[in-house]
RNA sequence: GCCCGGAUGGCGGAAUCGGUAUACGCGCAACACUUAAAAUGUUGUCCGCAAAUGCGGAUGUGGGUUCAAUUCCCACUCCGGGCACCA
């Protein structure tokens, strides 16, 4: 009967093989053809391995360059790893074993799992963070940011992670957990250094709105950066030389305000309750506010809590002295951390009713009723958009949201306010107090303070230490080796001490995307005109939680690097697509905790690197996350195999059905448009609807099945190779050309009209496409299922849509 | 609280410039092949009216626009994600 049998594990090795001897893949960098550069995001190599989650991204890019090499560009499809940080060095202290050499085994098992899978991976490409030729780069990076200015030390409190022993990142903070261990981390200042972000806050933003990626991940940035507009004010405190900003963006109703609030840790306070009697006491009380604060479950807007400072501002709209107060609810790090406050804001209004605060309401809501509730402070108002104004006289009457231009302009023609913008986003806290980083290139001298190491002497390499763990004394191990520490300054040769903080995990992914142009480049990070010809990413793929971690920071250095010249366009990835995740069957995540792994290595070897690929890219909707199910991987096993089954009915010489040419021209055009707009589930639907057809044909002519395996080549390309070479000896399927849908092929000669009586469908009926319109109309009447919805009515009217339906309405 | 997604058979999902809802796959059932089973093939498979024809109902809920709504509009419920003491 059949006599293809669909041996995977020998189909696959073999052409892995082959495909390596020959080069199949190797990039081409040929200055005539359109290029393309498609980029996974890099994995960090841990202990755990691969489950089957995480080559589906891989699965994805991979068919999207084999489709753009087989329609003629040059393609860049690179791999490699993000090997520093946390978790491998958390890793290796468990395990007692040196995280480079922990690193090097990992990589070595990834390397082998993905090779299985038949990824189209360059490898002469590849690059590893850990690797000194590569953080060379990622310190010279550092430096230029350092001599621009844009990275500095600094002493402000910053979240600390108890459990990692370091400092971290706004962005390593998830729910005021640390990210890596889940340990509530605390405030501590600490020496750091800091990376200016924030000046390019409103570049980032800009940058957004020309992007191709989903929208949830540029509203994720947007929320993130969180720029607020807003008027800044400025006012003298009585009975000192002190003057107090504040920042308000609700400034509408900025007539309402009656008091002013500090935050309780704000540096300030000292300074400002000197002379007052009982200070001491006070500064115990924000003390305690402060640790409050800084609780995890603490919610500011439920828990108003506070004490008066004894001192006033004068209000600069002239409403006299507003009182002080120190508030639980007030932040030090934004706006200024003082706020002017009114009875229009749910805090300032719960705060001033239980200190007994006066409140002057100025912002009132149409209905009368309710209005008097607000002027009689039974409620609190805060409808800044649809509230009515009464003050400052210019806009009284009108509604908030309609005057905030003319307020502005209001309070800056009297000099009474500015406008300023302020940021959620803060700078990037960019040291670690750990081993496994990248040396920041520092040497600090006690006469010229913080030297650059001249970039000839780059990289700093990390030395190996005998103790990697961390001290958790605000010091990195590398404080411990005096030899590799003590160092003369570069600029006047006194002695100097080398920076022991290293740089943070997403330092090396902040611009490795670019190493992969010019991976070997010993005298450049990127070679000007190779940069020039692959700039920029054109297809990115990686999971959504990396929306305002790695997204954010890479974009930030290229825009850094774009200002400086290295790199010549804003923005380094102009499209970007993210994966869905694969959960478990039991619908958690997979995880060894759980015991719910499924592990790829068992999927290849029952069923097949090419069902693997076919099975997760048919799944569902590339984007969503879905539950994995091992029952269901049999149906495109099936189809694979038929499709071997096809060969043997493969003719030289049959004449092609018009049917069968139609749909295969349908399908070219189907398939390949899904691939480019990352709908793999429906391009493999439409392969198993052409491979149905082919089925059912005695005998296949040997065009239509060559072009039916290179529409299956990029989702499986081991065993659509072999079937291929039964047919072609010279080249590889997947150097073959990409075939183009022939628009006239596909018109369809005899359409079905579906007939509709009033709104209801009550019989179809076949007619040659383009067929006249009354024509149609009156066979459609004549129908029988028609016919008896329709004897003896009044047609009120007949709508015709071409070559699709008849809609007849009639009188009921 | 604010912002962004989503909800379709037993299951994963398809179809959204409004035009025959349920493509493709899984599962299930029957049949063929087989001593038998597996595999494979063929056929069927949204629900209800006992079956066929036929009729009615169905795309989270309730309204609306339309000859026609999964698709557009309004209100709501639930699920997922982001932000959140941000003044």
């Amino acid at each position: 009967m059949n006599s293809f049998n669909y041996d995977h594990k020998a189909v696959e090795e073999k052409w892995q093989r082959k495909w390596k001897e020959d080069k199949t893949y190797q990039t081409e960098e040929n200055p005539n053809k359109e290029k393309c550069y498609v980029l996974d995001m890099f994995p960090y190599p841990s202990g755990e391995g691969l489950h089957v989650g995480h080559p589906k991204g891989y699965i994805a890019t991979d068919v999207f360059s084999r489709l753009k090499r087989m329609q003629g560009k040059s393609v860049l499809h690179p791999m490699g790893w993000d090997a520093f940080g946390l978790p491998a060095e958390n890793y290796a202290i468990k395990n007692k074993v040196h995280p480079r050499v922990m690193v090097e085994k990992n990589i070595a098992r990834y390397k082998e799992q993905l090779a299985s899978i038949g990824f189209d991976y360059d490898w002469d490409r590849e690059i590893n963070t850990t690797d000194p030729k590569y953080y060379k780069w990622t310190q010279w990076i550092f430096l230029q940011l350092f001599k621009k200015g844009l990275a500095h030390e600094s002493n402000e409190p910053i979240n600390w992670c108890p459990s990692c022993l370091t400092g971290l990142a706004n962005e390593d903070v998830e729910d005021g957990k640390c990210e890596r261990c889940g340990t509530q981390v605390e405030k501590r200042p600490i020496r750091q250094w800091v990376l200016k972000i924030r000046e390019y806050a409103d570049k980032l933003l800009e940058g957004l709105n020309d992007l191709d990626w989903p929208k949830s991940i540029k509203e994720s940035q947007r929320n993130w950066i969180g720029r607020s507009e807003g008027m800044l004010f400025t006012a003298p405190v009585k009975d000192t030389n002190i003057t107090i900003d504040t920042f308000s963006a609700h400034f509408e109703a900025c007539y309402a305000d009656t008091f002013v609030v500090i935050a309780p840790d704000h540096g300030l306070l000292p300074d400002l309750l000197e002379g007052i009697d009982n200070k001491e006491e006070i500064l115990e009380t924000a003390k305690h506010l402060a640790h409050k604060q800084n609780e995890k479950d603490f919610d500011g807007s439920k828990n108003v809590e506070g004490v008066f400072t004894g001192r006033y501002i004068v209000d600069p709209l002239g409403n006299g002295d507003l009182p002080i107060w120190i508030a639980s609810y007030a932040l030090a790090d934004y706006g200024t951390g003082i706020v002017k406050c009114s009875c229009h804001d749910e805090r300032d209004f719960a705060f001033a009713k239980k200190y007994d605060i006066p409140l002057k309401p100025v912002l009132f809501p149409k209905d009368e009723v309710e209005a008097g509730k607000v002027r009689d402070l039974e409620e609190c108002f805060v409808d800044m958009k649809n509230g009515v104004l009464t003050e400052p006289e210019e806009v009284a009457g009108q509604s908030g949201g309609s005057v905030r231009e003319i307020v502005i302009k209001h309070l800056e023609e009297k000099g009474l306010a500015k406008k300023t913008v302020n940021y959620k986003l803060r700078d990037w806290v960019f040291s670690r107090q750990r081993y496994w980083g990248e040396p920041i290139p520092i040497i600090h001298c006690e006469k010229c303070g913080p030297v650059a190491v001249p970039e000839s002497d780059l990289p700093v390499v990390l030395p190996d230490v005998e103790h990697y763990e961390p001290t958790g004394t605000g010091e990195s191990p590398l404080a411990n080796i005096p030899e590799w520490v003590n160092v003369a300054c570069p600029e006047c040769g006194g002695e100097g001490k080398r920076e022991t903080n290293t740089m943070p995990q997403w330092a090396g992914s902040s611009w490795y995307y670019l190493r992969y142009m010019d991976n070997k480049n010993d005298t450049a990070l990127v070679d000007p005109e190779k940069e020039k010809y692959w700039q920029p990413v054109d297809m990115y793929v990686g999971g959504a939680e990396h929306a305002t971690r790695h997204l954010i920071y890479a974009r930030f250095w290229h825009k850094f690097l774009h200002d400086i010249g290295v790199v010549s366009e804003s923005e380094p990835f102009k499209r970007l697509q993210h994966v869905g995740l694969i959960q478990a069957e039991d619908g958690r995540k997979m995880s060894k905790r759980f015991g719910n792994v499924v592990n790829p290595d068992d999927i290849v070897n029952t069923y097949g690197a090419d069902t693997l690929r076919v099975y997760e890219m048919f799944m569902g909707p590339f984007d969503q996350n879905i539950e994995w199910s091992t029952k269901s991987i049999i149906g495109p096993r099936r189809f694979l195999e038929r499709v071997g089954v096809l060969s043997e009915r493969v003719s030289e010489d049959s004449e092609i059905d018009k049917n069968v040419e139609r749909e295969l021209h349908k399908a070219i055009q189907k398939v390949s448009e899904d691939i480019i707009s990352f709908r793999f589930n429906t391009a493999i639907s439409t392969l198993m609807t052409l491979g149905n057809t082919l089925h059912k044909l005695q005998s296949i002519p040997v065009d239509v099945y060559k072009i039916f395996l290179q529409l299956l080549a990029p989702f499986a390309p081991h065993i659509t190779e072999e079937l291929w070479s039964m047919f072609v000896k010279e080249t590889s399927i997947h150097n073959s050309i990409w075939p183009v849908c022939n628009t006239e092929k596909i018109i369809d000669e005899t359409v079905t009209i579906a007939v509709q009586v009033n709104g209801k469908v009550r019989d179809t009926f076949e007619i040659d496409s383009g067929k006249d319109e009354d024509e149609v109309k009156t066979e459609a009447q004549e129908l029988p299922g028609v016919s008896k919805w329709i004897e003896g009515k009044n047609i009120k009217k007949i709508i015709y849509i071409k070559d699709k339906l008849i809609s007849i309405v009639v009188d009921d």
